[in-house]
Parts: C-alpha cells; structure tokens; sequence
DNA sequence: AGAGGTTACGGGCAGCGTAAGGATC
DNA sequence: GATCCTTACGCTGCCCGTAACCTCT
C-alpha cells in the first residue's frame, strides 16, 4: 500500500511553487530547509514521481507537478471553505498582528477591535502602530497579517480593500487670528518624515508658500494636535480626529485656500496563503471605518 | 495555532458516518475502537466543535457534522482525481485481491491478468477462484477488492459492470450416438451446489425428463469436461470452454430441444471507498472479456 | 452481561532541527 | 566562495494498540 497524500504536503508543495524555491518556502513556513525537502520527497514518493526537476539553480516543475498543482490549490481552497463553515470561530484561539497607521489608531481602531472581538472572541490582537512605508515592509515580511495604512499596496500579492478617506482641514490656535492663520509662516506640524502625506504637504508648501516654510514632522498625531492648541504651529489634520479639541474650545478650523488631498487607506493583506480570518477582519475594518466617519 | 485538519481524520470520519459507529469504522479500516475515537475526537478539536451527538446506542451527526460530511466526500473525491491523474502507476506497488468464478477462470482470466499487468506493472494480483455466492460474501467482506462472478450483486453499495453472456450448449462424448445423448438418461455432469446455473439445471430436468434425473455437480469444470470425454456424463456447459475438446475429437454438440439460459456475469466491487484502481480493473475485464468472446 | 464508546498508558515511528555534504555558478 | 538543495542522525511528540472503564439496555 502506498502511503497517502495529506493536506500538509501539498500545502508545502503550493507554497514552494509559490515562493519559488524550497528555501524560501521553509522561510514563509517558519521551518528548515531540510524538513522542506523531507516533505516535498515523501509527497513525491507517495505519488511515486518527481514533481520538480531539480537543476542548478533551484527547481522546476515536471508536468505531473503542475497537474499537481492545479489540484493542490483545490484541496486548499476547500481547506479554507472549511475553515469558513464548518470551525468554531466563537471557540478556537487565534492571533491577527495587526498594523495600522497613526491616523487609524486615532480614531476608529478602538471600535475595529471591538467588532473583531465580538466577531472572534478567542482572538488575540496584536497591534503595531507605525508609518506606512514600515507597515508595507512587515506585511510583505509576513510580520503582520492585516496591514491598515495609506495604500493601495500595488504588489501582485497583496489584495486591498478601500477604506473611507479622511479629509484634512487646516487647524490653528483659537489664540490666532484667521487671518494670522492664513498666512502659514508659523511652523507647520505634520506626519513624520517618510510618510505620503508629509511629503506632499512639503511640496505644496514649497510652492505655495516659499522655500523657506518650517515643518515640524511627528510620528504623533496627538503631539501635532498639542503643538496646534499650544499656538506654537498650524497644521493639516484630519477633520476626523479633531472633535475633541474643538469641544475644548482650543483649536479652530480656517482655510488658506488649499488643503492636502484627503488620505486614502487601505486595508492590505497578502492573498496566499487565503484566509478566511484576515480577509474578514479587513471586510470588518471597511464596515466599522464606514459606520464611523458617516 | 489551531492543528490543522488532515485527510485521514476526513476519510476516518467518512467511515464512520457511512459505516454508522465507531467500531464498524474501525474493523473496516483495520484499526481499532481507541484509534477511531482519538482521530474523531481530534478533528473535533481541531474544528473547536463536536461532530457527533453521543448518544446511549451510537453517534449522531450535528449540524456541523453534516457540513463537514459534504466537503469531506469532496475531499475524498479530489484525492481520488489526484489518484487518477497524478499517481505514477507504472511505478506505485498495489495489491488487487481478485475473485473470479471457475467459468471465467477457464477462459479470459490469463487474457485480463496480463492486461492488468500490462496497464499497472507493480500489481500485484491475488486470485481467489469461487463459486458465485462464496464471492459474493468474500466481496461484501471486503476480503477481496473485485469479483468476477454471476451477477449482478443487488446491494446498495456495490457497483456491477455487466460482461459478456457465456452460452451453453449440450455436451456429450462422441461415442454415444446423438440420439443416445439426447435422452439425457445417463448422468448430467453440471456446476457445483449452491450455484445459479445447477439450481436453474436441476429445475429444468425436473420439468422436462423427471424426477429421476442423477446430477454429477462439480465444483471444477474441467472435471465436468473430462467426465464428458470419458462417457460417463453428458452435460451443459459453456461453448467458450468445448473447443480444446472439440478439437481433440473426443465431444459433440448435441440439442436435446432446449438448454439453460445463458450465464451473465459482472465485475463487482464496492463502490465506498472509491478507488480507481478497482474500478478501472472492471473496466478492462469487460474490455477483454468483450475482445475474447468475439 | 453485552454492545456501544471512552480513558489511561506504554511503545514505535514519523518528522523536525542541527550539522555536514554535494553541485553548480 | 556563495547559493541552493540533499543527506545523516539524534530527539521529540504523535498516534496506535492493549487494557480497563463507563453507561445504557
């Protein structure tokens, strides 16, 4: 008798096609490259034909092997339906590293984790908070599964989904006059270094205003909100963010005659291997995000 | 992490709802009681939900039960497909355990056993030679994976694949004169006890001769032949067997105005656990049994 | 008591990681 | 030598079988 096929195999198999070697397979599946090759020869000898070529520089798949793997992912893909109707999601304990950007961990982030918790109430979040272009790199990494930032990300391996944007106004100290305001020749606070919306708010400030604009980057939002209602700078924020200041009566919105665009996020996550939790929790994001900036 | 789930926990589970229990499951897959539950059990676990409702008297699916139990036959069914398509089996070692009726032994047997070999070289094929009703049991059993045997068998879970009909004809030595035989007052040699063609035999002479017809059956039917040859018996048996003898002389046709009807054979098999091995076995003993008796 | 399933426990083996070994550029 | 993959080998943990146990009729 030959011994079977099983899931985990042909789960090694996909992922070896798909990352195109054994080491970097071993790497995505957290193992060695020896228990990949192990793998791969017993799914080889339970078939009882080679799957790949083995040439100089890595492998290739033999006809049989894209036969193969044409099935393969339909074991994966029903694996997955699985997954979806037939696990507990109420019961069975799992983990989303979640990376969002500064703007979302201000505002909706804390009504995203509730709808996940209520959804799974065994999951454990863990969250990263850090500029865009640091998210993109976890996510291609595979540090974090779920990745919310200024996207879209455009590799062929990430699938996005558009989130509401944020509009930003310009906001002063209620200390200022309008018209002081208007003139921008205070410092200007903004996203950090690096960051889409600080890029493009330094060159329309260079073209707008002159060369000589001064702009205090932070990684805090909550820093370029305090710097604002202490009169010390003007900047563009999202409206969305800026309620409670205006409650306090500190900060006042005006118009200089431009803004930034809006902010366009995402929520971003790699397609393989598919799952059924991070593909839902980015369904989740996009419902909560809507519910909470109508 | 949750452990995922595998293929042997789908096909034991598969077992066990058809087989309804888990001892039945486990003399079928030749396992015992303990290691039927512990798979159950894990693949409960793995989905975080139970299965099956333990009852006083036996199991009962759960809803979930249910939804599980369709994508496992589709899982089950691809690995077939992969079976089929993507096993080498010019290279894979397997058994076939073969139960063939005396008949077909005596005439296409060699002819399919070296197509058999021919398509699956590492076959290995054991044959068991039988009367019909004995193979049945053996079948239903699962002591032999196909047999070749006067069918159909008309149970629910076996698959029959009708083959040629063998006709009889009148058989005596050719030193009674054709008249003589036509009596059919000596002894008639006939198939063994238990079998459809004596019932059907010993019926008919009742009806057409009398009561005191004498039947030689014989669980050979090279020895019918041979009591035929040496005028002892005269007999009806199948025309595919007679042309050694004809040739050599030493029988001849005769018609005593009536013979049993002809014998209709099939290739059985279980249709649970498809195999397409087993199926594809059938398959070719109705080609060369429709190639032989042309 | 017997027919069903479950729990407890020891042993064998599959499969992992470490480390060393090719092969090809 | 660098980059891949494979081979060798010890070890851990999974899963099976034996045996005892439970629970209903």
């Amino acid at each position: 008798m030959s011994s079977k096929i099983n899931l985990q195999q042909l789960d090694t198999f996909l992922s070896v096609v798909r990352c195109g070697g054994i080491g970097k397979a071993a790497e995505q599946l957290n193992l060695t490259q020896p228990a990949i090759t192990t793998r791969i020869r017993n799914l080889e000898y339970s078939i009882s034909a080679t799957l790949f070529e083995r040439t100089s520089r890595g492998l290739k798949l033999t006809k049989r092997g894209e036969v193969l793997l044409s099935y393969a992912e339909k074991f994966l893909h029903l694996a997955e339906l699985v997954e979806r109707d037939v696990v507990d999601h109420q019961a069975v304990e799992r983990r989303l590293r979640l990376g969002v950007s500064e703007t979302i961990a201000q505002s909706w982030l804390p009504a995203f984790v509730e709808k996940l918790n209520q959804k799974f109430p065994k999951l454990t979040v863990e969250i990263k908070v850090d500029i865009s272009v640091e998210l993109r790199n976890s996510l291609l990494d595979r540090e974090i599964d779920l990745a919310i930032l200024l996207g879209p990300i455009s590799e062929y391996s990430v699938d996005n989904v558009a989130l509401p944007e944020f509009e930003l106004a310009w906001f002063a100290s209620t200390s200022f006059s309008v018209e002081e305001a208007k003139q921008l020749k205070c410092p200007i606070a903004s996203y950090a270094r690096n960051t889409r919306p600080y890029r493009e708010l330094k060159a329309a400030l260079f073209e707008k205003v002159g060369p000589e604009t001064v702009i205090f980057p932070s990684s805090s939002l909550s820093a370029c909100f305090r710097l604002v209602e202490a009169g010390l700078c003007v900047a563009a924020l999202p409206k969305a963010l800026a309620k409670d200041y205006f409650e306090r009566g500190s900060i006042r919105e005006f118009d200089p005659g431009w803004t930034p665009s809006p902010l366009q996020f995402t929520a971003s996550y790699l397609g393989d291997p598919k799952s059924y939790l991070i593909e839902t929790a980015a369904n989740i994001a996009h419902d909560v995000s809507m519910a909470q900036m109508t």
